[in-house]
DNA sequence: TATTTATTAGATTGATTAGTCAATTTATTA
DNA sequence: TAATAAATTGACTAATCAATCTAATAAATA
């Protein structure tokens, strides 16, 4: 019966983002999702388990929406353009997921999961920043650095329309999109 | 004695740090700092209590730091690099207190202080802000908008330098900046 | 000097925690 | 159907936690 394995993500995902890791006791996530505590531990061996479970589907949700509907035979700007439209979405759609995404990011006790995993990157993004660079449309700056130029970019975006969500419309985002924009074309 | 109210703030700020808010216990804090846990609690109420202040403390060191030497005489662009250039330093000259203030930022367990107070502005900020909107040198955004988009920055700038401190040096920050700036100049 | 006040100590407390375990139910397979 | 395996339960435990309390000491004041 894995339709528990999912309510313990879920319950997981809205008490970690409301009260923390530490805030949030196992007892309570069990509770939450209608489950007995051994119940839990019987699915994740232990809580680190549970959270880095959590975060890895958190962020491949994120990706396959990412990657849904690329063409590569569009140009660099509209590419990058959807690519950046799609993440500011899905993160104003998703705001639990995209704040755990952020809380566990920084979080200093998930040494388990190595840093490296940790990296968001699709092959839609690698494909468009080279292409990119070849054509001399982008600035000559590092895919590393590029990459978290890009989801730096996001989150402050996202974190301002969650402060003004009033001026969340198209108009605004191409707005913003063409400062991302300016920033890292040549 | 103040100077053991000092030493439980450096010794939290390093345990924070490594281990988390709930990672971290009063006990273990009052051991690194050398102290009996009753003179923690002596100095602060409760642990949030702490928490709390090591941040007002933390952010009010980085502002001393990105407010000295403003020469309102410059122009925009440079006085934009040398705010732009102090925070960065200070962030990567001070590892621990960057990564405390983004821990603290992203924190669900912290309400107590306000989200208001959190918001991390200076006087030389919202002056060349003003200025560079009066002389249409950037772009009419919003000053919020305009400040997310310059903490955003710092953060996966200083975030990157962190992956890759061989490429922290004046001709790299120069190119960065440039980054910055082209994308919030018209 | 005598008295009061601030500081420090650490053992103690009651609550909470992650994780266990033996017992029970449900699903699968032979 | 019988036997085995997997899933589920919740009371339980040992450890840990923030915070308290009493007592002792140091500093300030009269």
């Amino acid at each position: 019966m894995k339709e528990k394995e999912q309510k313990i993500l879920d319950a997981s995902l809205n008490l970690f983002v409301d009260k923390g890791f530490h805030g949030t006791s196992t007892a309570k996530i069990a509770e939450n999702a209608g489950v007995a505590t051994g119940t839990l531990f019987h699915y994740f061996k232990t809580k680190e388990e549970l959270i880095n479970c959590l975060y890895l589907s958190t962020k491949e949700s994120m990706l396959n929406e990412i990657n849904d509907n690329y063409d590569n035979k569009k140009d660099i700007k509209e590419n990058l353009k959807n690519l950046w439209l799609k993440s500011v979405k899905f993160c104003t759609k998703n705001p639990q997921k995209f704040q755990f995404i952020l809380i566990f990011q920084y979080s200093p006790y998930i040494t388990s999961l190595t840093k490296k995993q940790i990296e968001t990157q699709t092959e839609c993004m690698i494909e468009t920043y080279i292409k990119g660079i070849e054509k001399h449309e982008i600035k000559e700056i590092s895919f590393e650095f590029a990459m978290d130029y890009f989801w730096g970019n996001i989150t402050s975006t996202v974190n301002y329309f969650r402060k003004h969500p009033e001026e969340l419309n198209e108009k605004t985002l191409d707005q913003v999109f063409e400062l991302f924009w300016d920033g890292i074309s040549t």
